[in-house]
DNA sequence: CCGCGGCTAGTCAAACTTGATTAATTGGAC
DNA sequence: GTCCAATTAATCAAGTTTGACTAGCCGCGG
């Protein structure tokens, strides 16, 4: 699975309740359209199947309120509550590419504890270090052999490349939570979100931008 | 269009002419599993697509030679080395997420021309700093409010941070491109790049690693 | 007052991906 | 000799993603 079901997740759990339409644009508030496979299609389809598996309730709602078919509620169940901490946890974590799962969880960090938000990323960091060392370990020619990789030797290059920025970006956000930045869960009200209803999305696709 | 296309355009070329299975131990030797969605489904729909829109022609080879179902054989067609290229370029130009993309192209980048790889990726510097200064016009309060986007500006952060590192390593290649590292298209024969035929593939899913 | 452009909300078919499974043949154990 | 396991090669069904499309309602220009 991709970044969507968290992204979805989190987006209607923001909302206690949403349809459809707040998440899509939530999600473009956040940008998420240019950073994951946040389209329609993509959203409407985890709302369905989420639904389906039991993450979250579903509830007809009359199609009155500002025009357009008929529309669906949802909220979390408890087993989506479970599920979207499973999931932010795991993108927190996992130090696979998919960069479109990294930023969401960094979007929903908030809504863990700070203690558990830090040991999340240093775990990262830890977890960067051993791919990096696995990375030169597997690609380092066995024994005489110098350049027997050529070219194929930038791929590892560009991947330990990878792994120390990641690594970096990572200490940089631990120090700044170590630094009280941000209102964690637990801690207080929380700041920016989600657009307030009523509100029209200043990012939503203008054209020209 | 993920790096499939491109992956196995380029294995069906460097072999000139492969069947499904060559191209996926070619993958699995490059590694590609590991970083790309290079599963057989995906490698086999690729082959049957590309060979229904003309870019790869398939022949029917007699079901002999080492066992197994009948086989399918495939080669370029003009169209293929076309979009080959055009895929190979894209690769290396873009600077959006996709780094299974730029693996892949840089796991390419012998086919091009010397000049025109170091073009290339000095272009995608250039497209890397624009992009990073956008991120941040974009997200950067406009007038008086200093920290409206809370946690959410560490979204940027991260955007900016990956900008940075990816310039940096693109300008470490294209330094070593300048210095005459590798054998570029055009300039003699290229050293490793393909299984040999019939030597076993010492990467090929051993269980543990 | 009527049509048309835009907004709200969602659906759908086609393409792609995944993971498991099938199928043909060889080689070794017994 | 023959039966089991491994290897070679490819297919399939289920699920996901994409991009284009449908459809109700509002407001405004003519």
């Amino acid at each position: 699975m991709s970044a969507i079901r968290l992204l979805v997740l989190g987006a209607v759990r923001q909302h206690g309740r949403a349809h459809g339409y707040q998440v899509r644009n939530d999600l473009e508030f956040w940008g998420a359209h240019e950073w994951s496979n946040a389209k329609p299609g993509s959203i409407y389809h985890a709302l369905k199947q989420m639904a389906k598996q039991g993450l979250l309730r579903a509830h007809d709602v009359a199609p009155s309120t500002a025009g357009g078919p008929p529309r669906t509620e949802y909220e979390l169940t408890g087993a989506g509550e479970e599920e979207y901490f499973r999931l932010l946890r795991e993108a927190l974590l996992r130090h696979d590419q998919k960069i479109d799962e990294l930023t969401a969880g960094v979007g929903f960090i908030v809504d863990l504890p700070r203690a558990e938000a830090i040991d999340l990323l240093k775990r990262r960091v830890a977890a960067l270090e051993e791919w990096r060392a696995e990375v030169v370990r597997h690609w380092t020619p066995p024994d005489g052999t110098p350049d027997a990789w050529g070219h194929i030797g930038e791929i590892m290059k560009f991947w330990v490349h990878s792994a120390d920025s990641g690594a970096a970006w990572t200490r940089g956000l631990i120090e700044r939570l170590e630094g009280g930045a941000y209102v964690m869960a637990g801690e207080g009200e929380r700041s920016v979100e989600v657009l307030p209803e009523g509100v029209p999305n200043p990012y939503a696709a203008p054209g020209a931008d």
